[in-house]
DNA sequence: TGGCCGATATGCT
DNA sequence: GCATATCGGCCAA
């Protein structure tokens, strides 16, 4: 199955983040399924307008993992979008696939469904380092295509207050490991 | 089962 | 000094 590089993240913002659920994402031997994205672009509750500084990355590149730091204590990921425009994906829940143990471990959880179904537990559980910060996200992940793109459903985004009003997140219709129920039907 | 609230630190004004 | 792309515990129903 063919890994992603960095023609699939030179585009539209909006495609990416549709394009990685489905996805089969690896580290250190630990792997799942994006279940749920949300899309950022220069939209008021973008990194690239409220942090301008640290989120310089999501103008200037494409295909690279872009962390940031919220609240203190959780971390989230995103790849970096888009050739033309600033853009990043956050990526906010995963289905479990391999490495269970280690990453129930990690979190500290007995229900499955609290492993991978949020931004900040999402890295938590499959450590994501610190230095992989700014660098290609084919070389810090695994990242396959799935045979078959999943049904999809769109959302407001989860916990910002501007720029309420874009349907910026995506998810697999039907899939019990969101970090949250998407609203209302489908998208 | 759902809502509320505190923890905790970083980036920017 | 303040808002924040969160999480989990606690409490009421």
């Amino acid at each position: 199955m063919a890994t992603l590089g960095p023609r699939f993240f030179a585009r539209n913002t909006l495609e990416v983040a549709r394009d990685l659920l489905g996805c089969r994402l690896e580290l250190g031997g630990c792997a799942g399924v994006i279940v749920e994205t949300e899309a950022y672009r220069d939209d008021a509750a973008s990194h690239w307008v409220t942090r301008p500084n640290t989120a310089r990355i999501m103008g200037e590149s494409h295909g690279l993992v872009y962390i940031y730091s919220i609240y203190g204590m959780h971390r989230c990921l995103n790849f970096t979008s888009d050739a033309e425009r600033p853009g990043a994906v956050l990526l906010r829940a995963l289905e479990p696939v391999s490495g269970l143990d280690l990453m129930r471990e990690r979190r500290g959880v007995k229900d499955d469904r609290a492993l991978l179904s949020g931004p900040g537990k999402l890295v938590q559980a499959l450590a994501v380092p610190d230095d992989a910060q700014a660098q290609p996200v084919t070389e810090v992940f695994r990242l396959e295509r799935p045979r078959r793109r999943p049904s999809i459903v769109t959302g407001p985004r989860i916990g910002i207050s501007k720029a309420t009003e874009l349907p910026w997140r995506f998810g697999i219709a039907g899939s019990r490991w969101l970090s949250r129920p998407f609203p209302k039907t489908t998208g």
